[in-house]
DNA sequence: CTGAAAGCGCTTACAG
DNA sequence: CTGAAAGCGCTTACAG
């Protein structure tokens, strides 16, 4: 390795302490202003550049937060998680932490595998960006490491997490269409295979109890099997003139398929999703969508896991982001 | 901070001095097999974790690479650098590193501010995944920091850099529409935009002149302004046969556009693109397209960086990693 | 305002 | 095979 300049090397050549030069660099009181600056210039003269590891030995800090992603949730059609990844490198950038992702893959997470930076201590804490088994949390929970979920959350109830709204955006979506005079809506996504469906389905629900509408035992249409894995959608018997799906994606297959069957949308039958992600743009129609915050949910959730970080008791639960509806041209107006 | 164990609680408990813990955990010689074997367990039941930063100290690396992917090619629509970035954490993994992200921003890029992960010594080397400008390449290779190009490169002699090859993955993808009687092929694509896209181009262009072909002036079409941005593109007077697109996103827009004037692909007029990657699934017809190994790619661009930071002086140079043509539906054999 | 001392947890080189 | 000593580069707590 070639040697690199260290604060004694600043210090010798000022003639100071190393104590002093440390003081200096980092904006700590006990220096003289006109020493400081001479030492600063000094440090960025010889190319100083601090040693993260030594800092990190003196206060057990890695400044490194581990980012887990199931890797079910990162194959080629996915690109949400990842975008996701971005305004999380972002945010963490703003408070000086860096970013370690982790992909879980499925057979770590079936074996309760814990990630190699943890075993290495190279992270201070974890978030964990997207639903991962209740066995692998709970063992995660219990190595006592600062933890925030994203983008969902369990019924333990002493868990920090941030979400999208997604009972409340669901729930402001299926209003709309029933404003615009829809009365047949069926729901599209398996409500078992995360919360966040379940959570949207229930907001869709809401929706059409509130309005007192009757619903056919077939308006719950399964997209995807317990693993996420979609399977070929059954349409009901009776068309409904709109479909809620529980997300973008699933919408723009349920638009090609109804097609393929000679159902125009939104001519006769109208698709709403969720997320607004690449999957609404590339609909045709563009779809109308709920649009989840990401940058905000990201903030957040870095904020959360920073406090956690210098206060291990702080703890503020559940904390859901509003979405936005984004109009786009995939829903009739009835009236 | 909640104190954690320590090689020195260990060997506390056991009555051994650290260092044959160190010895005995790290597996080198030096230490009985009965003795190493206590030791480990001791340590399993104690819940032990390396200190990543301790060790770091000693031996002044990390174990952390740095990816450096340049913002322009991180929006929604482009999910092709996020899955390389998911392969090029498998392969650290595979050599006991982690990655940590960068986002290089358009600004930072312009002001030559090099990343904070650098400033703070985090990382141990660089992998620049994308094209940035020279004058930011340039200050880079100035610091002497290990450093791999991924997919891309400069005409810098001695760099190290992991390409596809996009030259003779276009020149194979080309015969292989003169084999099927096309001879009217135009090129889709901004050849200054990326030195990419002009190996492409040029792989084009060779098959082209093998083959004693001549080309309309207005066959070579513009789809991106020099950032990158998309603009609208202009079709060649003349109808080609078919159309070599530098990618599938640019293909998959094409099919669009074709299809709105009345052109259906493959019937009238066949396209093909390269990358394989979301939209070759999407357009439809799918794209017969060029599959970039991205595997392949990481793993030989992060061997390289690891051998780099063992070895300053090894430089392997110029690595082209071939892709595989995948035949689908958006071509007419005109035999 | 300035600095000598001690220590963070590990590993290397050497002595026994 | 085992361990005492020294040191990696920084920061904290304290003394002057």
């Amino acid at each position: 390795m070639k040697q690199s300049v260290t604060m004694r090397d600043i210090a010798d050549k000022l003639g100071v302490s190393s104590v002093t030069v440390s003081k200096a660099i980092n904006d700590k009181e006990g220096v003289g202003e006109d020493l400081r600056k001479k030492i600063k210039e000094a440090a960025i003269d010889m190319g100083y550049r601090l040693n993260a590891a030594a800092k990190s030995m003196k206060d057990g800090l890695s400044y490194n937060i581990g980012i887990i992603i199931p890797e079910r949730f990162t194959d080629v059609t996915q690109g949400f998680y990842m975008r996701f990844y971005q305004d999380l490198a972002k945010s963490m950038d703003e408070h000086s932490y860096s970013g370690i992702m982790h992909i879980l893959s499925m057979e770590d997470e079936d074996n309760l595998i814990l990630p190699r930076v943890y075993l290495e201590k190279k992270v201070d804490g974890f978030i964990i960006l997207g639903q991962v088994r209740r066995s692998y949390i709970d063992m995660f929970l219990q190595t006592d490491t600062p933890i925030v979920f994203l983008d969902f959350y369990t019924d333990q109830p002493d868990v920090d997490c941030v979400i999208t709204d997604n009972f409340y955006g669901m729930y402001d979506l299926t209003n709309y269409l029933i404003r615009l005079g829809h009365r047949d809506i069926a729901f599209v996504g398996n409500i078992h295979a995360t919360s966040s469906i379940l959570d949207r389905y229930l907001g869709y629900y809401k929706s059409i109890l509130e309005h007192g509408i009757q619903v056919d035992s077939d308006y719950l249409v399964n997209d995807r099997d317990e693993n996420g894995q979609y399977i070929d959608m059954t349409l009901p018997a009776r068309m409904p003139s709109a479909f809620v799906c529980n997300c973008d994606q699933i919408a723009f297959y349920l638009i090609s398929l109804l097609r393929r069957k000679g159902v125009n949308v939104p001519e006769d039958c109208s698709v709403v999703g969720f997320d607004n992600d690449i999957y609404a743009g590339l609909a045709d129609p563009n779809l109308t969508t709920v649009e989840v915050n990401m940058a905000e949910m990201s903030k957040t959730a870095v904020s959360m896991i920073v406090e956690k970080l210098k206060n291990r008791n702080s703890s503020q639960g559940r904390v859901a982001i509003k979405g936005k509806i984004v109009y786009r041209d995939s829903v009739k107006d009835l009236r």
